[in-house]
DNA sequence: CGCCAAGTTCACGTAGTCTTGAACGCGGTG
DNA sequence: CACCGCGTTCAAGACTACGTGAACTTGGCG
């Protein structure tokens, strides 16, 4: 896989460019999200734009993601339009420039669920149907054993059991969704909601 | 991220090697575990390795490996290694033999959930730190415009929605992989339980 | 009509991961 | 004790994905 921030060094290099200026915290948080998204993944640089264009409420050009983010002109133009195909980012015309605007969507986890639901699910039916068919002709051949079989089979069920762990998690992250996205809407609302739910974090190795 | 069937390309390639022999059956429902396998963010081969060594219910030596997967003798080593560290392995002595011999334990599935949380979760709440921690700096620093401290917020609360669903997913998968175990360890219980799984079940063994 | 900036596309370079194969260590056997 | 097969380790190679930058296309405006 990835990268995942395995390693135990810290996740914003200290010492780093500093993103082309960008102030510290946002630096932080875009490079947070970049991870996120990377893990669901997507590529770091999405979720870098689009974080960017969502924590400033306002449209930025190319240019401008480009030298806030440290990106060539050619890696914004394929990530804005990979963002706008999920539409997660739109463009608009802005009124003094010439040049195009982008802004972001709030649905960032609408396109990730979707995207996994059709993404993964569809890996995971392909497997069960793959374990489906190695069922079909180990039956049909002859001279398998028969416990070979029956092991066989148990890896089918285990293949549907994780199908349908993935399904629920895919329903239970669209419900936290919807809720969260009034929150996203209202705003306000997330400082009003910060009591619930605090769910501390255990921490453990091994 | 990583390969994820994405092309429409057939998984087990029509005209490949043919797997050194394998029968057709066991190469595709080896090659299927080890996609899954990639797909939870180990290596392909670990999968294959662990898919061959569950079918065939008898112990391997690592010659056998070799030439039934096609790997290098250093490759099967690492493999097993790793499989064998996270318990899903164990080697044996065989009577005849002089060499080592493997065999697979039926928890991949526990191995998988439990690598799962431990390191995505941990990766998750990590981010959530660091969204938190840019809020602080944010709000620490002069002049940061209300609203996108605001939208800092909102983002917070999203990365804990993430989370919360990922939690949620791994219990609800280790509910149905608990049930599961069952029928992994007693043979015929494929073939009963085809409908629905069983509730009450041993637990057993960390 | 032609210019210039913005945007797109694509072959290449680079980085990261996985696998290989050779060198080495170990233990048993003639 | 030397040999030989098995297992391990590691540097080098293969492979893949991503970003870059230059060539190219597009569109607005004089």
């Amino acid at each position: 896989m990835k990268g995942y921030g395995w390693s135990d060094a810290p996740m914003v290099s200290p010492g780093d460019p500093e993103e082309g200026g960008l102030p510290r915290w946002e630096s932080i948080a875009v490079e947070a999200v970049g991870h996120v998204i990377e893990f669901w993944g997507f590529k770091h640089n999405q979720g870098r734009v689009w974080a960017l264009l969502y924590l400033r409420a306002t449209a930025m050009s190319a240019t401008q993601l480009e030298d806030a983010l440290g990106l060539s002109k050619g890696g914004v133009s394929m990530l804005v339009r990979d963002l706008e195909r999920w539409g997660v980012v739109h463009r608009v015309r802005q009124p003094g420039a010439g040049a195009w605007h982008y802004a972001s969507e709030t649905d960032l986890v609408r396109m990730v669920t979707r995207v996994i639901e059709e993404r993964e699910l569809a890996f995971l039916s392909r497997i069960r149907a793959e374990l489906t068919e190695a069922r079909r002709v180990a039956s049909s051949a002859p001279g398998v054993a028969r416990d070979r079989l029956a092991r066989l089979e148990r890896m089918n069920s285990l293949a549907q059991a994780a199908e349908r762990a993935l399904r629920v998690f895919l329903r239970t992250a669209r419900l936290d969704v919807r809720s969260m996205l009034a929150t996203f809407r209202d705003p306000g609302a997330a400082l009003r909601a910060r009591g619930s739910a605090p769910l501390s974090v255990p921490q453990q190795k091994s």
